[in-house]
DNA sequence: AACTATTTATAAGA
DNA sequence: TTCTTATAAATAGTT
């Protein structure tokens, strides 16, 4: 896809190689952010340059996306140690995280997004919290330029009084 | 790069969004190889589909990947010194907690809620996303009913043409 | 870092 | 599902 066709093979010349790397490293990124968002799947990916540089991606995090491919592999991850503190901080971090995936959800829904499974009713739950909230947001800003408004009519008085 | 211009979130339809899970992933392993060849690094790529299945790919092994990842990223926090590994999860931990505060106050004002501090320009945004977020929901429900509808509308002509 | 001529990927249709 | 094809997107080579 480019001015010529190419065949893949190693790139001989050093900084064509780098150049290249470059733009299909954010290229395959891109690619599989979007693989994610559009499948709602779980996707981890890292590249090393030849350089030993590392990058990364994951939709969720790739210490997850590790965990549950090792998971994944070897069925037998029996716990030897459960009460040790690494595994009480893990513990915690898992929490912490399926917190932020509920309120995530929660947030998605509220930025209406992810709205496929709910009923009509929960739709129209939704519907009227995003009432409330809209009422909310411009009765305050209403309240803001009221209030800048007395603001300036006070200024405005102030100088005519001087003149 | 299709028939259409698509715009990237989750596909809604199960089985286009099978269909388009099939085809990327393919693509996106493609690519990988691609750049893995072309440029000569190391690549690994880890996809779980929504319905959990695991999908591979490395040009060396997924094993040295991840291994050589993992040295990477903890240059000395090692699985050896169980000191540091705890502080790794204290980290975390923070990190998830400043996420979920950070998702929480957003979530306030999405609700309408802690508004004190936002400026018109802020809360213009806000009552902005919350119409979106509105008109959202309100299409889906609108779809669900038509949905709804043309189902009754079905089984009214079948009970119909029995008689 | 930009720019485009082309190639490649893929969305929608069959 | 698999194939086709019109079109969007990526990118190779260039500036």
């Amino acid at each position: 896809m480019g001015r010529g066709k190419i065949v893949i093979r190693r790139i001989d010349n050093s900084t064509s190689r780098q150049v290249t790397f470059s733009k299909r490293r954010k290229g395959l990124i891109k690619k599989a952010k979007e693989l994610a968002i559009l499948c709602d799947a779980e996707v981890g990916l890292v590249i090393f340059s030849s350089t030993g540089k590392l990058y990364e991606y994951a939709n969720t995090s790739l210490k997850s996306v590790i965990e549950r491919y090792n998971a994944c592999k070897e069925e037998e991850q029996q716990l030897i140690n459960p009460e040790s503190e690494v595994k009480f901080w893990q513990r915690e971090a898992e929490i912490l995280r399926q917190q932020l995936q509920n309120l995530q959800e929660n947030h998605r829904q509220l930025m209406g997004q992810h709205l496929y499974g709910l009923s009509v009713r929960n739709l129209q739950d939704l519907e009227n919290q995003l009432e409330m909230s809209l009422q909310g947001v411009r009765m305050k800003k209403e309240q803001i330029l009221t209030e800048e408004i007395k603001e300036l009519n006070r200024k405005v008085v102030q100088q005519s009084s001087r003149q």
